[in-house]
DNA sequence: AGCATTTTATAACGGGCGGTACTGAATCAA
DNA sequence: TTGATTCAGTACCGCCCGTTATAAAATGCT
């Protein structure tokens, strides 16, 4: 009984969601929520509870919906085409929208306090991937696909580090082919083929 | 005539820039730069301006102060040392103070609106350092030092990417030696000589 | 139809922010 | 000493933010 819901909650939370990527966690207003949600502020409190439940919901959606290739790439043949296809798809998802749009999981890292829990969440996930390139790496180790001498996790975090650089230069306003330069510079580093374009510049919906 | 300033200017906006630094542009609030700076609010005004204002004269003196480095890098004799020392030296004064302080050039850069001239101050510092590298790696080119089918523009973009991308792993809290291993992988697939960490780590202050 | 229940929309509250009058105190010229 | 001028500190203003009370509109059960 009672009266229903005039609104999706689904493509709300995906309006939030663009508003969250490009404005930021603490940049998004209610203003600006209500308005590309479409929904007066207590139906969103109604539905999703408090803006940072709001935020961690649009992060999910986030992770599930534009972060889903990185674990995919995981399961690539070999290192090469796994690294390969992570920061070719960083590069894809960061530019592909506006310029100046980024990663929604590095963006809040800059900015909050220490014990934010918005900081807290994007850290977590951010730890979780480099822990499974790093198991991925060591399996990599293991078939001979890297060198017994290769620091996987030294390795894992340099893809990382290069994929959260990638994100600042994509807020800056970097284009995809800057963005490939940079990523065709370290896949040649690799051990292993060199970059196809091609095979990930299509993986993002 | 009048009454003279009771503070020194230089160690106030010393004081600044270090709330500046920890917590960004929009996070540092007039309490916490008055408190730090140990001035009441209005004599701020008087003295800098603007928060805008302050927080430029902020950014100069962390350039000249921490930045100087970078420039200096630029005189090695060769790309790879120029690169050791760029790479090292962010490594090392991004997690010089506390962890999670990263570097102030990029910690804004993710926040704030398009037009913002903050982020326009940021990112044309940004550029200028990158377009310096582009030339010095042209040279090296020239010299022979790099190889004539190196791309010069990519490469100074992958150095710079990669600073970026160690700001925010320290603002995430990631140690100095961490950032050593990431470092360690970019300047083995360098053409030049190997890492030799004794000679940078001690050129911050 | 009539009531309970849930959603909607307007409007407001408390708090923190950047910025500023205003009152005293300190300094220097005359 | 007097007075003009500049700094110091308290207290305040207007604004925007996240959040919530309130009342009208819409639904389903009986």
């Amino acid at each position: 009984m009672g009266r229903h819901r005039e609104f999706d909650t689904e493509s709300a939370l995906e309006a939030a969601l663009s508003v969250f990527w490009k404005k930021g966690y603490k940049g998004a207003s209610f203003g600006d929520l209500s308005e590309a949600m479409k929904v007066a502020r207590p139906g969103i409190y109604a539905a999703f509870g408090n803006k940072e439940a709001l935020f961690l919901r649009a992060l999910n959606l986030y992770i599930t919906k534009y972060m889903g290739f990185m674990t995919e790439a995981l399961e690539e043949p070999t290192s090469f085409q796994v690294v390969e296809r992570i920061l070719c798809g960083s590069a894809d998802i960061q530019t592909m929208i506006s310029s100046t749009q980024g990663c929604m999981g590095t963006n809040d890292v800059l900015a909050g306090s220490e014990d934010d829990p918005i900081k807290r969440a994007l850290l977590r996930w951010r730890a979780e991937m480099e822990t499974a390139l790093h198991k991925r790496l060591e399996l990599a180790k293991d078939q001979g696909d890297l060198p017994a001498s290769a620091n996987a996790g030294g390795l894992a975090r340099f893809v990382m580090t290069l994929t959260q650089g990638m994100a600042v230069d994509a807020k800056a306003g970097a284009t995809r082919d800057a963005l490939y330069e940079v990523v065709d510079h370290a896949l040649a580093t690799w051990p292993g083929r060199r970059v196809d374009r091609s095979l990930v510049s299509d993986n993002v919906a």
